[in-house]
DNA sequence: GTGAAAGCGCTAACAC
DNA sequence: GTGTTAGCGCTTTCAC
């Protein structure tokens, strides 16, 4: 326990060293409200050789909102999240908002218990993936009266604000353009539905959409876990030791997909004639690889960014489709 | 602005509620002190009929220490950071700490004002990446009292705490890799190293192995801006036009380095007998491609596993090397 | 086992 | 333009 002892040089003390009255300090610090030329440089040079570091809990307690966002996110392993973090956090830095974070992994039950502790620092805003809530979050969101976006869906019905895009139109238009390619027989490989239901509203409308079709999907391979580039790859391996006949395969994202891709390539699948492969969020990587991957791209860094700027901006309750875009790359 | 009201359920709405006094209440609440099973159940069952959530501010503000952790990293976007979160986030979620974070996109400045913006909320530890800061960064952490915690880095002298690996020694050992492998003509492909400094000690330590053993460094290819695949394989395109007689290109990271691998296998580069490939840190991407990359495995989730620990467990000041691990690979 | 009261360090009226 | 004062919603003695 070496800990040195917590500096705690208050605003009283500054006030004191600057010979003025602590709201004076308040004033300036703050910039708002008037005060003169020569007491803000008397209350800065006090600041200064003090090394007054003003608390923010206090003042966020004695004033009224506080500056800052919480994120409950699922996964920080799955890039989508860091992606909107990014986004997010650079616009509310820019507006002096702090953000706060934590990680469910994908369990509705510990959203609930992590949602309460963030509404404990009474927060601007609560930014949750999706419509998958208990009624226990749900209430306890509504109820506090504070900001709630909800990210990366919109299919289903917004507490208040959702930011993204609908995944069951991501899922129809992925099979519609295999279908229009003359895939028929497709498959698919894919990652822990319960958990990620948006992974399953794209793998459910991307199903219906090739039934209403007439070619409804062949084979699937569903790995327990999170999507992962290994287990894509192990995924479409054991899909063709079981159904030899594929014509495409659908992913349940790029990093599943790239694991096809890699196994194609080891096993000397030609791509797309032999076999064609369509993936989903439209990853950098995939565009280095030496075909392009067959994906649908999502604004995951703009999601984040809108959703901060209506936050900042105290925008009314409202719905945003940011869309997507179906990029046809060299794999299927 | 159509904001309901707060819901401000205080904790004296509580007491009065139950019928005791706010000091039982709170006891109940922290389970701390003695208060009757009878007590705690009134208590209880107020809180949960009136929805009430604690304010953690005004209890923070209240009491000493703060379950906060503040993270200063430098991005989002490389893949390192989100995995020293994720390490981090689940040991603190699990403490009933919280972590609040920001991001400096690699600029000192940034990370000084972000910093002084982090102790603003009293943090119980600040965690930083590396040891490149400000003056005024170093000060005002040293004056704050709270914990201080540098990741990833140990080639420096260490505020209080610093978890992590030496990027020299990585850099060392990855040269010494390649020259036992008999690789003599060795070029470098890297990202912005002004700003990685981490990178750019591996960078630095790498030629000096290779000087010290006669086979100095033929080449490089330095790109602006962060690491990318695409960077890498744009890098290792460039380096080839100009050194036609490379046998190795050791890259600043696996992102760069698989860039380069699908540049070579795009053009029919066959990898290691006409090209060796080396890369750094280790993801599991690089296991999955064909030829599994040669490369260093980081202990990036486990730095931030480790650091939360000590600041869970108040330790004392201290270095900790978690080491790294060469991955032999078939791409080198 | 429990309650009353004094702060924690600020902000926001409200006087001057 | 500036100081005084009353809280913000808790935790923490300290009596009882």
């Amino acid at each position: 326990m070496e800990l040195k002892q917590q500096a705690t040089v208050t605003l009283a003390e500054v006030a004191e060293a600057a010979g003025v009255g602590e709201s004076t300090v308040s004033r300036v610090l703050r910039n708002h409200g008037s005060f003169s030329g020569k007491t803000r440089e008397r209350v800065m040079a006090a600041v200064e050789r003090l090394g007054y570091v003003p608390n923010r809990i206090a003042g966020t307690l004695a004033s009224t909102g506080s500056r800052l966002v919480a994120f409950v996110i699922p996964s920080l392993s799955n890039i989508v999240f860091p992606d909107v973090l990014r986004g997010a956090s650079a616009v509310l830095e820019e507006n002096r908002y702090q953000s706060v974070f934590s990680v469910t992994d994908y369990d509705p039950g510990r959203e609930e218990a992590l949602a309460a502790a963030m509404l404990a620092w009474r927060p601007a805003a609560v930014m949750l993936a999706g419509y998958e809530h208990t009624d226990g979050t749900a209430k306890m969101l509504r109820a506090s009266g504070c900001r709630v976006v909800e990210l990366l869906d919109l299919d289903g019905d917004a507490l208040d604000i959702a930011v993204g895009f609908s995944n069951r139109a991501a899922g129809r238009e992925s099979a519609a353009f295999l279908l229009k390619r003359a895939y028929r027989r497709i498959g698919y490989v894919g990652h822990d539905l319960q958990r990620d239901t948006r992974a399953g509203k794209r793998f459910s409308s991307f199903c219906e959409t090739l039934e209403a079709a007439g070619a409804p999907l062949i084979a699937r391979e569903i790995l327990a876990g999170p999507s992962s580039v290994e287990n894509g790859r192990l995924g479409l391996e054991r899909l063709l030791a079981r159904a030899t006949d594929l014509d495409a395969v659908y992913f349940s994202n790029d990093d599943m997909a790239l694991g096809g891709y890699f196994h194609c390539l080891a096993q000397g699948i030609a791509i797309p004639s032999q076999l064609a492969i369509f993936g989903y969020n439209g990853l950098d990587i995939g565009r280095a690889i030496p075909q392009p991957l067959s994906t649908i791209r999502t604004p995951r860094v703009a999601t984040g960014e809108i959703a901060a700027q209506l936050i900042v901006a105290n925008a009314p309750p409202q719905v945003v489709d940011l869309g997507f875009e179906l990029i046809e790359g060299a794999t299927a």
